[in-house]
DNA sequence: ACGATATGAATGAATG
DNA sequence: CATTCATTCATATCGT
């Protein structure tokens, strides 16, 4: 019977996936210390919960969010932990697998035709010309905001080498970067912080 | 001999991944007059033809496809839907199943000392890489393909999943074995804690 | 009817 | 952002 032994902490609910993980070492990824047993199969894997799923979907499609940046990530997160263990990568990841699966999709599927504006995601594309102020987000954007599709390809793609900068420059918001690209804010940069607790976008549905 | 009757019949074909639960097997619409017990596993899970199945062979291993791009995967889809109805997401997942099940068998057949091909592997696959240069279709990725000897694995042995048992943070990856390169730009790692100038907020977890 | 194996599908994680 | 790898689930198929 439904071997569902979810560590997370939500019930069962109609979730067909795979939850699994009977590490004991519940205590938050700590994974460090705790038992002294031998540390196998702990899963490793972050198994997303429905809910987890259900508000990340929600995030995607109806707010438009693609790719979230650094903060959102941390606020995102961190609302999520409340549905289960969670990290900023796992966050980061899932966004950027959803958004390339979808793509990709469609890719092999009907590429011939230039695709149009076609939205096709079934939900809504606000298109909203972002607020730039990462700084006081605030509540600026929510509601629906999400960080504007900026489909249309061109972009440069650069990013690759820049690790030994070794340059502390404020990663906060810099923008005063090089000036190549606009939105290259730290493509991935430090999610994983979670300094202050940021209050969490009030929707909540 | 063929256990296919004249499945890949055109039905409703509403793949839509997630399956289980209510099984759509219902067949009914039309299933053969009614009663008819016939039902096909009209659902879930394209069943590839013996058509289908031998020319994706043949693509795999006299032309060396092994991750055939979008554009590939479309023409592939295109010539196999003579055989049976298919989708560009089944050639996909055909290929990144084929490949990676052949490494893995390829793992426990070789590993260890023993160099030798054992016979006794039972459904071992055949790893001869012949390379045909296939000469037909125009396509473009012919010729090269090749295998390129990339079977460098072994050397680690873990008998499962050895998965690092410390923090998820830090390390990660960086697996000992040479050969890669020693640059390796992880999304997080590096940035996760990059404290430069930030309030730094480790582990909290 | 099961149990085992083969294999399609899905997705987290990572790399380039 | 595209591609790829690894794992795991679900189911089809076959064997006993």
């Amino acid at each position: 019977m439904d071997p569902n032994h979810d560590q997370q902490n939500q019930l069962p609910s109609n979730d067909h996936h795979h939850q699994q993980e009977t590490s004991t070492k519940g205590s938050s990824g700590g994974g460090g210390g705790g038992s002294g047993f031998l540390c196998r199969q702990s899963s490793t894997r972050w198994t997303p919960t429905s809910d987890q799923i259900r508000i990340l979907k929600e995030l995607y499609y109806n707010n438009g969010v693609r790719s979230p940046s650094a903060e959102q990530i941390q606020r995102i997160s961190a609302r999520l932990r409340q549905y289960g263990k969670i990290e900023g990568k796992n966050v980061f990841y899932w966004f950027q697998n959803h958004k390339a699966r979808e793509r990709q999709k469609k890719r092999f599927t009907s590429d011939n035709i230039n695709m149009q504006r076609s939205p096709a995601a079934g939900a809504a594309a606000a298109l909203i010309p972002n607020v730039v102020s990462s700084g006081s987000s605030s509540a600026s954007m929510l509601g629906v905001n999400g960080q504007m599709g900026h489909y249309g390809y061109g972009a440069v793609t650069m990013e690759k080498t820049f690790r030994d900068c070794g340059s502390s420059e404020s990663i906060s918001h810099g923008f005063g970067w090089v000036g190549v690209d606009p939105y290259n804010s730290s493509p991935y940069a430090l999610f994983e912080k979670r300094s202050s607790n940021i209050p969490l976008d009030p929707y909540d549905q």
